[in-house]
DNA sequence: CTACTGTATATACTATCTATATACAGTATA
DNA sequence: TATACTGTATATAGATAGTATATACAGTAG
């Protein structure tokens, strides 16, 4: 498993695990049952403290994308593709509507928005 | 001058500062040669630190939205309107990429995202 | 000259994040 | 049963960011 995690990040390590694991679990790369590496392995793998990394698999399995058993390990929870659809759809949401109330904060108007918004999308990769 | 800044907002309070001054100024609010509040006397309307306000003073004197004299005060700069509102759009691009990346990064389709942007733009205030 | 302004520096506290270490309880396997 | 792993818990401690308070200096305006 391979998360893309960097020091250079501003975002605190265990955010970043947490956002990472997140999306392998929404786009379906990682499926119900799969099993995660332990916390003392990851935290090897991303040359990070145990600490860090088991608070992001507690925060994973608080939202319920994972579950733990101790002395077994830490596996995917069972999430069904359209409830992971519909969860990337509401973070989706999120952000997007953050990002629009801060654009009208600076008193742009939704069709200025709206116009940015589609000129990022053509512009945008393929 | 009435900034919106809270201790709960969990975004540092010379963020919220800055955030607050360069929408004031990007609206129109505030227009070049308008004084600002000294930094102790800012320090105290907002019961914070003059740490904290020449910090955000600091930050939008580099960004050139304002223009510093010791012993004089801070001021607005000149700033005509046509450039304040492509700041404002720069701005905005910048909020509306990032939640785009990340909402592609969520495994979404640039059409579903666009679908929800337009969504929430529907759903929107008036 | 006084009262303000910004500039600089020092000390110190709080909160967050993270590293390292130790120990316990549970599980799986040989 | 022993071993090696797993998660859980706790402790100490360091680094960083943000912030509070205080003091002092230099500059400005009336």
């Amino acid at each position: 498993m391979l998360l893309k995690v960097s020091g250079e990040n501003p975002e605190p390590m265990y955010q970043q695990i947490i956002n990472e694991i997140r999306r392998l679990i929404l786009t379906g790369e990682l499926s119900p049952g799969d099993p995660l590496p332990s916390i003392r392995e990851l935290a090897q793998q991303l040359t990070t403290s145990v600490i860090t990394t088991r608070r992001a698999y507690l925060e994973l399995e608080r939202e319920g994308l994972l579950t733990t058993r101790q002395g077994v390990g830490t596996f995917v929870a069972r999430v069904d593709r359209e409830t992971a659809r519909a969860a990337a759809r509401k973070i989706a949401a999120g952000l997007l509507t953050r990002a629009l109330e801060e654009a009208r904060r600076l008193g742009l108007t939704d069709g200025e928005i709206s116009a940015i918004f589609d000129g990022i999308l053509q512009g945008g990769n393929g």
